[in-house]
DNA sequence: AATTCCAGCAACCGCAGCCAA
DNA sequence: GTTGGCTGCGGTTGCTGGAAT
């Protein structure tokens, strides 16, 4: 039997999107709103499926997006992200204000993999990528100071990282998180809610952006300076 | 100048999760 | 408890433009 698809494909249109019907799926989803997308072709006067309606709109369309390339600052937050999260591109997306799932799953397999296998971190373990062979008897390596190293010779504050501590000699693998007290912790603790991550201060520096922890002494200051180096 | 190669990115596809009937 | 529909997510594909030959 199978399931039915999700839309008649027969005589839909695929591919690239045109400014017209661009313009039809802005000016539908501006004047009604989100509803259900399934219908959204239909009522908005496009050939199209809902599902690639929805992805359009998510992912170009929306007037909050940011475009272009991710800042240092952001590009530092999602390799740690990532190693927290794995390939929960959703996830890393959200504690991005302004950019989405598909941008960001692009930037990491177009740029970000390779600087970190350029830097000797396995992408996926977030490793080093040093040859069983090669390992000292003990060693403790942080990505934080290899990508802050690596990425950038100016004097980043950020504070974010894991500090991956192993030990060959009894295969243990012990994980610290510089903000986070645990991997172990269940998802709900240990990402950071909305709230923290606005506390971040965002500074401008010559056309890049960067986060600096905040003054816990000026919270309210530090949280506007973000919110307007951000918008 | 023409051709080939390759990186980057937009878009599609299939699956999983959620929810209502 | 089961089924079917819808939405969202993550992996993958394929087009495009720039670089290399």
């Amino acid at each position: 039997m199978g399931r039915q698809p999700c839309c008649e494909k027969v005589g839909l249109k695929k591919g690239p999107w045109t400014p017209e019907e661009d313009k039809k799926l802005i000016t539908f989803l501006l004047d009604n709103g989100q509803c259900c997308w399934r219908a959204v072709p239909k009522l908005a006067g496009l050939l199209r499926c809902g599902k690639s309606c929805r992805l359009r709109w998510t992912n170009y369309l929306r007037p909050d997006l940011k475009r272009g390339l991710l800042s240092e600052a952001e590009e530092k937050l999602v390799i740690d992200l990532h190693s927290q999260l794995g390939n929960r591109w959703s996830k890393i997306a959200a504690r991005l204000p302004g950019r989405t799932d598909n941008e960001i799953k692009n930037y990491w397999n177009t740029h970000i993999k390779k600087k970190l296998k350029k830097m000797g971190i396995d992408p996926i373990t977030h490793m080093p990528l040093v040859p069983e062979d090669q390992l000292p008897a003990s060693a403790t390596f942080s990505t934080k100071e290899i990508v802050s190293s690596c990425l950038s010779s100016s004097s980043s504050t950020t504070t974010i990282g894991t500090t991956w501590s192993f030990s060959p000699t009894n295969s243990s693998v012990k994980v610290e998180n510089n903000q986070l007290e645990s991997m172990e912790w269940p998802e709900s603790d240990y990402l950071w809610g909305m709230d923290d991550f606005m506390r971040w201060h965002f500074v401008s520096k010559e056309g890049e952006g960067e986060l600096k922890c905040p003054d816990p002494s000026n919270q309210l200051v530090q949280e506007e300076s973000w919110k307007v180096g951000l918008f």
